[in-house]
DNA sequence: TCAAAAGTGTTATCCTTACACCCATGT
DNA sequence: ACATGGGTGTAAGGATAACACTTTTGA
C-alpha cells in the first residue's frame, strides 16, 4: 500500500438506514421487512454521501421529510467466502416525524432491546434473568464479570442508558441473543434481526441516547409546537429511564432553549400545559441537560 | 435500490490514517510526505476493518506499536468527474506512545490549526486578525455571525475547544485558509493539506479533545509511570487550554483512577514528583474530568 | 538561602436533589 | 368537590472555582 499505485481493490458498497420515529411508547424503526434494516447500493451520483443518503431515504419512505442525519459506522462484511470483492456498509442514523402513518414498516426498539427499557420500577423478571445468565456465563472470567456488573449497573456501578451498544454486544458474547445463539432462545432476550442489523440498531439506540442529552436532536422528534411534558416524555421514551418532573423543567427553562407561545394544549384531562417552541439561542449553545439528565427513582 | 437487485456499484475503497503521538508542545501527526495523510487501498484479508487498518498502520510506521484506534469517518470524494466509479475513504484515528523517533515524518497540529492553541493568554495578533476577517466576511449575514461568535467565543459565548471541526469548516466557508482560497495565503490560517485532508485532521482533533474527557485516552499517550504534571501537560496539550493546577489534581485523584507508585521522578529540577500508574478501576467507570475540566484562566 | 516545582487547605458560590405544596381545568 | 395533570418554591448537600499557603529538592 505504498505510494506505488497498489493493486486497485473494488468493492460492493451498501448504504443501511436506521429511520427512527417517536411513538406513544418507544422509539420505532423503520423496516425493509420483517426484522431487516433497509439497504441499498450506493447511487452512482456525484452527491455528497449525506445528500445521497438523503434522497435515497427520502424515496424509501416516500417522500416523507427527514428532519435530521447523520453517519452512523461503515464495516465489511465477513460473511462472502471465496469472493475476490468485499462488501463495505455505511450506516446512517435519520429521524423524522412523521414516520407514525405507515405502521406496517415500524418496530419497537424495545421489541428488539427489551433490557433498554428501565421507565417501570417493577421488579421485573424477565430481566432478572437475563442478568443471572449474563452472571453464570462471566462467574468463571473476573474480568467479564466487571463488564457485566458495570454495563447492567449492578452493585456500585449506575446504570448508563448510553452503553446500550456495550450491553447487546456482551449479550452477545454470551451468547444470550439469537444472533450468536440460534438454537436457544431465550426469554427477555428480544427479536433477533438479519445479518448483524440489531448491532447497527444497538449503535443507534446509543448514538441517540447520547445526542439528546448533548444537543438539541430532541426537537427533532417532536412537533414544532410542544408541551413540557411532552418533552420530558420524549426524552424518558428515548433514554429509556424515568425523569424528575420539576427538576427537569426547571433545568430546561433555565436554558432558555424554549419560547413561550400563547396557546395551551386543551385536549388533555386537568389544567392545560402551556405550548413551548424551539428556539435556537443566538449563541447556538443548546446542551439540553447536559451530562445531568435530572433521574427519577422509581 | 429497492429489492431487485439493482445495479450493483463498484467503488475503490481507501483508507486514511491519522496517526497521532504526543510531541513535547504539541501531539503531532505521522505524514506520508509533506502536508498528506498515509492513505492506501482497503485490503482484500477478510479481517475486520479496525484489524486490517491496524496490521497495515503497523507496517507503515515500521512496526512502531498502535495503543488505542477507532473509525473516524467515511466520505465519497467529489474531484473524480468523468469516471464512472467513486473513490470511498475511510479514515481512521489512531494513538501511538512511540513515534518521537522518525521526527522527519511528523508535523505539528498547530502548525496545521495555529488558532487551536490557547494554552497562552499572550493577546495574539494572528488571531485576532483572523477574527476580525471571520467577522467582516460574516457581518452581512446574522446567522453567520452567529456561528462565528459562538464557535470563537466571542461575547456571551465560551471558547469550546472540542469544536475544532465547526470552526476549520467555518473558517473553510469563508475563504480564509488555504484549502477554500489558494490565492491569497493568510497569516494564522496555518498549513494547507492535500485533498480534503486538513478537514480530517480537524474530525481527529476535535474527537481527541472529546475523548481524553470522558475516557481514558489520555493514558494512551502516557507512559506507563507519569507524575501529576505529565499528565496534566498532555491534557493541555491536547486541549490546547491551560489547566488549573491544584484543582485538576483534586479532580483527578478523587475517581481513584491512579496507583501511587512508590517511585519519585528525580529527572526535574525543583521536588520531585510522584509518579502514577493508572489503574482501571473495577468497575472501569473511568470518565477522567467529565464535563468539567478546570481550566486556568491567562 | 533562593528558585523552582510539588503538593495541601479553605472558603464562597453555584448546581443538583429531594420534597412539599399550590393552580387550573373538566366532570 | 375532586380527580387529573400543570406548575412553583425551598432547604440540604455536594461539587467547583479561586485563592493562599506549605513542602521538598538542587544550585
Amino acid at each position: 500500500m505504498p505510494e506505488t499505485s497498489g493493486p486497485t481493490m473494488l468493492c460492493e458498497v451498501d448504504v443501511i438506514a436506521v429511520l427512527v420515529t417517536l411513538g406513544p411508547q418507544a422509539p420505532l424503526v423503520f423496516l425493509r421487512r420483517h426484522n431487516t434494516l433497509p439497504s441499498g447500493p450506493l447511487d452512482a451520483k456525484r452527491d455528497s454521501l449525506q445528500r445521497g443518503f438523503q434522497q435515497w431515504a427520502e424515496k424509501l419512505t416516500d417522500c416523507v421529510s427527514i428532519n435530521a442525519m447523520e453517519q452512523l459506522y461503515t464495516f465489511a462484511d465477513q460473511t462472502e467466502e471465496g469472493t475476490a470483492r468485499r462488501l463495505i456498509s455505511i450506516s446512517y442514523l435519520a429521524i423524522s416525524r412523521d414516520l407514525s402513518s405507515r405502521q406496517s414498516f415500524l418496530g419497537s426498539f424495545y421489541d428488539y432491546f427489551p433490557w433498554e427499557d428501565r421507565r417501570t420500577g417493577d421488579t421485573n423478571s424477565g430481566l432478572d434473568l437475563l442478568i443471572d445468565r449474563l452472571l453464570t456465563w462471566a462467574h468463571p472470567y473476573p474480568e467479564k464479570l466487571a463488564r457485566v456488573r458495570h454495563y447492567f449497573g449492578l452493585h456500585e456501578s449506575e446504570w448508563d442508558d448510553e452503553k446500550a451498544l456495550d450491553r447487546y454486544e456482551l449479550l452477545w458474547e454470551a451468547g444470550l441473543v439469537g444472533e450468536s445463539a440460534p438454537e436457544k432462545p431465550s426469554p427477555f432476550s428480544g427479536l433477533a434481526m438479519a445479518h448483524d442489523h440489531r448491532r447497527i440498531l444497538a449503535t443507534a439506540l446509543s448514538r441517540l441516547r447520547s445526542k439528546v442529552r448533548y444537543s438539541a436532536m430532541i426537537f427533532e422528534f417532536l412537533p414544532m409546537l410542544f408541551t413540557l411534558n411532552q418533552l420530558q416524555h420524549a426524552m424518558e421514551t428515548i433514554t429509556g429511564r424515568p425523569v424528575h418532573k420539576s427538576n427537569f423543567r426547571r433545568l430546561v427553562l433555565n436554558q432558555k432553549l424554549l419560547e413561550e407561545t400563547g396557546r395551551f394544549d386543551d385536549s388533555a384531562p386537568g389544567r392545560p400545559a402551556r405550548f413551548y417552541r424551539f428556539c435556537q439561542k443566538r449563541d447556538m449553545s443548546c446542551y439540553l441537560s447536559g451530562a445531568n439528565l435530572p433521574l427519577e427513582k422509581k
